[in-house]
DNA sequence: CCTTGTCAAGAGCACTGCTCTCTTTTGTGC
DNA sequence: GCACAAAAGAGAGCAGTGCTCTTGACAAGG
């Protein structure tokens, strides 16, 4: 019984894996504007209505390929990483530069994570775990070490949203420690969309030293 | 002649004015991936094609949507500025606070300029003069002011690309200040766009106590 | 064997951007 | 005042889209 079952929806899984993989490969190419249903199946030897058996709406197909970029990207941040062999601050701008090449390497699967929200909105609940890997990548470089904490005036709203991200991460830092962790995650990611949406074309247009330099600024901020 | 001519040409000017201004109520509903030429049209009583005697594609379309966005938030951001009676950084407070206010109310007007660059890429050339808008508002806070400047090792790339900008915006900064308005200038936008494409729903939701902790962070970390 | 559920195919609907051709309007020089 | 030319709108049509519905083939389970 489960074997029969089994074999039925390995067929499906593995033609849902090929639908997928091959829409990943128009979006590099179209980008998810361009992306057509109709197109994927044509090039797959299906007709356009066979693929609604797998994904009930284009929509559905690109929240599932978002989902899967924030695995990738997130995979990429912590292969960066050297581990806990190397200095945090050598792991902290390792894990810049990885998440930079990942996006560098895949711009539109970027753009279809951190650019505008194309679709009716992706559900936030399914993103958000996998959303938050290269965040916390950056996190555990500072958890195990002796973390200078930085003093300064937190107002209250701010300072009890820094709390209870401190005790869902187990992590030992300050109001004023976290609000300069989320300004870094922020400045990383800020600096990617502004180097692939073409926004420092006019200042800094080879941005590879400028965010180096960024990064470096950064680790400095977060107290490394 | 000259007013025969100019007849024509109101009307057609005034005509092209209230294709775009259709165009941006849509854009607001339905967003850049669902704005519709034949529904502006059917909108303003026209057919399809007539709009076709006015812009040439809808992709040009756009892209003079995008043009008029970026002078409207450089002009919010402006408006913003209390100007040199100010003290430097209440201005640039002011200035961080009334470009987010701006983005939050044109969302889907933000996502076009500082979204992924949907169309067949919009030409550079048009948009980067208006894109700069915000960035000299907040670089002019701190021309004539005394800009204790900051030193750093800053590698020759940057260093190169930095002395470029202070010549072509006269102002008087060492490499590592502007590098570090550039920085700032990154975290202004990537801040605004994580609020508005909800990348702050898991840690700072209401994104306000940190969005304005982190304009004084910033107004700081650049020498202010 | 025969029922039952799964899947792909194909036709079709309503919509899109865009391109033609045709007709109407509008301003101008004679 | 009138013929002429330029400009602008109307309408049909093309190729493409997402998506729905019905129909026919096939395989698994009783």
């Amino acid at each position: 019984m489960t074997a029969t079952r089994s074999a039925r929806e390995r067929a499906r899984a593995e033609l849902t894996q090929e639908i997928k993989d091959e829409a990943r490969r128009q979006l590099a190419d179209v980008g998810a504007h361009g992306l057509s249903l109709r197109a994927v199946a044509r090039e797959l030897g299906l007709v356009s209505s066979a693929i609604y058996r797998y994904f009930p709406s284009r929509d559905r197909l690109l929240t599932d390929l978002i989902v899967d970029a924030y695995n990738a990207i997130g995979e990429a941040a912590e292969q960066a990483d050297p581990g806990t062999g190397a200095a945090p601050r050598e792991r902290w701008l390792a894990i810049w530069q990885g998440t930079r090449d990942w996006a560098r390497a895949h711009p539109h699967e970027y753009a279809l994570i951190y650019g505008s929200p194309i679709p009716g909105y992706a559900a936030p609940q399914d993103t958000v775990v996998p959303a938050s890997r290269v965040a916390l990548a950056l996190v555990k470089t500072l958890t195990h070490t002796e973390l200078r904490n930085i003093d300064g005036e937190v107002p209250p709203e701010l300072r009890a949203q820094a709390e209870t991200l401190t005790k869902a991460l187990g992590i030992l830092a300050g109001p004023e420690t976290v609000s300069r962790l989320l300004m870094a995650w922020t400045q990383l990611f800020g600096a990617i969309s502004f180097d692939l949406f073409g926004q420092y074309v006019g200042s800094v247009d080879p941005a590879d030293a400028f965010f180096a330099h960024s990064a470096k600024r950064m680790a400095e901020f977060v107290g490394l």
